[in-house]
RNA sequence: GCUGCUGUAGCUCAGGGGUAGAGCACUCCCUUGGUAAGGGAGAGGUCGAGUGUUCAAAUCACUCCAGCAGCACCA
């Protein structure tokens, strides 16, 4: 005899073991029909899994959050049989769910093209419609291998030989079809329901590694019903229009061309922005103890071979000979150029921690496929900073360090900010005990913060652990903006060292941190996240003065004279236009507020202002109007409240 | 870097073996109009670059460059 738990706190006892679907079945008719799969200690299992032992179960249906993994998770394998039927020969690899979705990986000589989507997708509708169940069967290794490789699919008899020792081979069986698959399934191919579209196409290599041969990926979306579907789709649409290269464009913030691949013309009003970030970080580093330094954008080799960023980056790095013959390389970072002024005069344990911050240009020859938009360059500014400490000052730097970035993208308004650890990787400089210390201290660090974050294994820098700050593009691209990492190599490589209290010789600890991360990169995403829409201090142009009649157009230039007076970034609009038109194209060109004058405002020594994505305007005394401006534009760093 | 796709006016795009088209933007003229497009006229392109096929290439083929999506990479 066993028991069986629910949900709502009730239990039965059994003398024989009950599938899903028969308890369903004994519970109600209408859940039964609802079923698609159960839920045994919080894991899904198959409807049709038996259960026969104490536990808790719970009955899935389609409504719950956890049919639409099942439901792409199928669609997988119903696209993975519509490509094997439409396209004999066609191996079959790996068709994960993936967010919003789900693809398959193929491999197949002849590449795929967009119009066989739709084939594709017409094909996965009939096996829908047949309405197959599907069914598990557990294989013996030996056999299933053979099976596999007798079919020619090589890929999945490798995925069977890897499984390790002594786990079930599970093959899922949906009518004629079949694949290796841990499950669980719904009970049959018409249960994804036909809220299913295919995607795109893309190249992807087996097992994540570019040593491997590419195999070719189609992604699909899938939802429980049509209106999840169309929500979606349009979404991603609406997505579109906020991406930070379009916006860019149409806002003549800045632009690319092909002579300067992964190189950014900021325009006047993209350079606006620029300044106004370096000038809100110039602040926030300067209150937090910082001092800002400048070193030089190109530094003979050698100080790469000693840092060992020559061997880990050589290839990636920009490089010149010049006439007398020395090989110099543009900077990809700033730290050992911050070392050498460390370096630079005898150091004592008084002068730690040593904070210095740069805002510095730094050249990456970055992959071609990489490039994309101001979010990945060939050259950026990074606002980093090295701070030198002791050992023991480590913990407390650290902690101030996340309190300070988590603090300033409050300021930008990101609140949900993801935070990776990345411990030691493969290639790295140090011993094996340094970076057990350097882990420990970070770890211990954030753990001190009260920071949630996510175990990101061997994605540390080659010098040290890291944190990485990580932000979400439009389109749900993650983005790295901010890091920490604490280095015990680099200085003492480099020959860096402080006098202790005792009068000797030490080494000290570097803290690498970027708040920002790459300026560029922050500037795209602070667009995404406004969709252009930049709050009133950020906004390049943050007020328009635009006259109704020519007659105003003193009064115009008078309002511009005090706006420009109290600081605010003003542009004026006295074209032969009529005032429809210009709210128009400001509005457009999401300019903050419009400031509408006509003779009556001339009169009265009023203005009437309109801001952006409101409908109505608001006629004030225009010191009035200004001092609100005024108010609203002061940065957030600055604000008295 | 890899796979697939794309490259025509400032922007968005149509066209397609017989030396180029639309809308918006731009310039000029008329219009002085009260909160998201007043009217008229005009100007604007070696069709990404190179090579080849052809009587003829923006159109077809090849190579390169750049961009887009994804993968790999990201100090």
């Amino acid at each position: 005899m066993f028991t069986l738990s629910f949900p709502d706190g009730s239990k039965r006892d059994y003398d024989a073991p009950i599938t899903g679907l028969e308890l369903a079945n004994s519970i109600s008719k209408s859940l039964a029909k609802k079923a698609i799969a159960i839920k045994r200690n919080g894991r899904l299992d198959d409807l049709a899994a038996a259960l026969g032992e104490d536990c808790n179960v719970e009955i899935v249906t389609r409504d719950s959050d956890e049919a639409l993994e099942l439901i792409r998770h199928d669609a997988a394998h119903i696209m993975a049989e519509a490509v094997q039927t439409l396209f004999p020969g066609t191996q079959v690899t790996i068709g994960p769910v993936i967010e919003n979705g789900f693809y398959y990986d193929f491999a197949r000589e002849e590449p795929f093209h967009l119009e066989d989507l739709a084939k594709i997708e017409a094909q996965m509708r009939k096996i829908v419609q047949k309405n197959a169940p599907f069914t598990l069967e557990i294989w013996d290794r030996d056999e299933a291998v053979a099976w596999f490789k007798e079919r020619g699919e090589d890929y999945k008899a490798e995925l069977i030989e890897a499984l390790p020792e002594g786990e079930e081979v599970r093959i899922y069986r949906q009518g004629e079809w079949l694949d290796l698959c841990l499950g669980p399934h719904l009970p049959s191919t018409a249960k994804i329901g036909t809220s299913f579209k295919l995607l795109k196409l893309a190249g992807a290599y087996w097992r994540g590694d570019s040593r491997n041969p590419m195999l070719q990926r189609i992604y699909g979306t899938a939802w429980r019903n049509d209106s999840e579907l169309k929500t979606y789709l349009r979404n991603l649409e609406e997505a579109e229009k906020r991406d930070h290269r379009k916006l860019g464009r149409e806002m003549d913030l800045f632009h690319f061309q092909e002579e300067g691949p992964g190189s950014v013309f900021w325009h006047p009003k993209g350079w606006t922005l620029f300044q106004q970030l370096i000038g809100y970080m110039r602040r926030r580093q300067h209150g937090a103890g910082y001092v800002e330094v400048n070193s030089p954008d190109m530094l003979d080799k050698s100080l790469w071979v000693t840092s060992g960023h020559w061997e880990k980056f050589g290839e990636n790095m920009f490089t010149t000979t010049t006439p007398d013959e020395r090989e110099f390389a543009l900077k990809p970072m700033n730290c050992p150029g911050h070392v050498q002024i460390f370096k630079n005069g005898l150091k004592s344990y008084r002068d730690l921690p040593m904070k210095l911050a740069e805002f510095g240009k730094v050249h990456r020859y970055e992959p071609s496929g990489a490039l994309h938009g101001l979010m990945r360059v060939r050259h950026f500014t990074q606002d980093d900073a090295h701070i030198f400490c002791a050992e023991d000052q480590i913990t407390a730097e650290c902690v101030k360090v996340n309190d300070l970035i988590i603090s300033i993208y409050h300021d930008f308004g990101f609140d949900d900010v993801r935070v990776k650890f990345s411990d030691r990787p493969e290639k790295r400089v140090g011993s094996d005990e340094v970076w057990d210390r350097s882990e420990a201290a970070l770890k211990h660090a954030i753990d001190k913060a009260g920071v949630k974050w996510t175990l990101n294994p061997g994605e540390g820098a080659f010098y040290g652990p890291k944190l990485e700050y990580v932000l979400r593009d439009a389109i749900g691209r993650d983005w790295q903006l901010g890091t920490l990492q604490v280095d015990l190599n680099l200085p003492g490589r480099l020959g860096a060292f402080f006098i202790t209290p005792e009068g000797e010789k030490h080494t000290p600890v570097m803290l690498h941190q970027a708040n920002f991360g790459s300026l560029e990169r922050f500037a795209g995403i602070l667009i995404e996240h406004h969709a252009g829409r930049m709050p009133l201090w950020l906004a390049p142009v943050q007020v328009v003065v635009a006259t109704i009649v020519s007659e105003a157009d003193d009064y115009g230039r008078k309002v511009l004279e005090a706006l420009d007076k109290a600081g605010i970034r003003t542009e004026i609009d006295l074209r032969n236009e009529k005032i429809n038109y210009k709210v128009r194209e400001h509005s457009m060109a999401k300019v903050p507020a419009i400031l509408v004058c006509g003779m009556r405002e001339a009169q009265e020594g009023t203005i009437s202002v309109r801001r952006l994505g409101q409908k109505y305007q608001k006629v004030m005394p225009l010191a009035e109007a200004i001092a609100a401006l005024v108010a609203e534009a002061t940065p957030p760093d600055l604000r008295e409240d």
